[in-house]
DNA sequence: CTTGTCTATGCAACGAGTTGCATAGCAGGA
DNA sequence: TCCTGCTATGCAACTCGTTGCATAGACAAG
């Protein structure tokens, strides 16, 4: 239930249209959070019937209207409230470790070239992480000193970062392992 | 659509119940996926109708049949196949870091202690993980040498250390964030 | 001139995941 | 004695997330 709440948080950071919101999901909110287009609208819609958004219709020429949204008063109450209240600490759901310890049943050799795939997706998302942090905190373009919502925004995208560098780590671990067990071991035939 | 694969793994490592395959969902595979006892009794179902796993079913004094299911031919097909098929790299959902970000619309000292308490489930995390390894992989009563199927389990693990870990240091950044917002900035009222 | 991409919104169908509840005997502690 | 918890399975209702599709004009590249 926390797109509600990202949502929100986006809308107070700045209002904006269903199509923006789904842009920033692919961005900056994207460092913890991603949402389609589909599952924005939606949401977006329950929450302007349930009155948690204010909305202004914005004509425009030679396409659909935009509508603009702007997390009214009751919208922001209802995120202040779900920020007192405790949540769990997340789980993990992590697919390609079931592969790596489903190789154990099919030749281990043959996921290396999956792994350095999702190493390098990993890599050019540290890449990424890492410009946005030039050009938004840390470079000589930003804003000094930041304020509170920039401080906060930064230790999110500090997170990503550590994150990424961490992933990237570990899968040089497992392909170190995955080479091991190539050279060493045949396939499981069992 | 992994945790068809997810369980497929567990039995090809062991045959077992629905219920012993959720009670591995809380150890070792919650490593890298979690799945309630509903789920896994959902999905078994659906396989076995399928024909992707063999069921034989134990009679018991006092308590319902335990129906032991194993993964025959065809799920091992099944998951050989889906080993050779590249995935996505995984998207985050992270809430805690939502309700960072959302702090700056509230007062950025109310969060410490949910943070606080996240860390320490972390770390109550690692230490479950670190017992894990010590008794499994690296301790004196552990297999030596450890089979290609115990190194893939064990670097699988080291990646939940590793994961573990990061967090820990990364709530350690955000704490240390947040107590210089409420020493240095009022809450934001605009 | 056609193909593709961008803006901007939305429906429909499906599968995945969560929560609450139900059955039912057996064992252990307050 | 009562209450809690463990083994063992399952239904029902719901929300969340994904995928495919549809509309429709603007604009650029080939």
């Amino acid at each position: 239930m926390a797109l509600e709440h990202a949502i929100l948080v986006s809308l107070l950071e700045k209002p904006g249209s269903g199509y923006e919101l789904a842009r920033r999901f692919e961005r900056s909110i994207g460092y913890f959070w991603t949402a389609t287009h589909q599952q924005i609208y939606r949401v977006l819609g329950r929450m302007e019937s349930d009155g948690m958004l204010a909305v202004r219709t914005i004509p425009q020429q030679g396409r659909p209207d935009k509508k603009e949204y702007s997390a009214a008063g009751p919208g922001r109450a209802a995120l202040a409230q779900w920020l007192h209240e405790p949540i769990e600490p997340e789980s993990l759901r992590h697919d390609l470790a079931v592969k790596i310890r489903g190789a154990a049943f099919d030749d281990p050799a043959s996921l290396i070239r999956e792994v350095e795939r999702h190493q390098q997706a990993h890599r050019d998302r540290l890449a990424r992480f890492l410009a946005g942090e030039l050009r938004d905190f840390t470079g000589p373009d930003a804003p000094a000193p930041l304020d509170a919502g920039q401080e906060l925004q930064h230790v999110v995208l500090r997170g990503g970062i550590a994150q990424e560098r961490m992933t990237i780590a570990w899968l040089d671990d497992v392909l170190t392992t995955l080479h091991r067990l190539g050279r060493s071991a045949p396939p499981a035939t069992d």
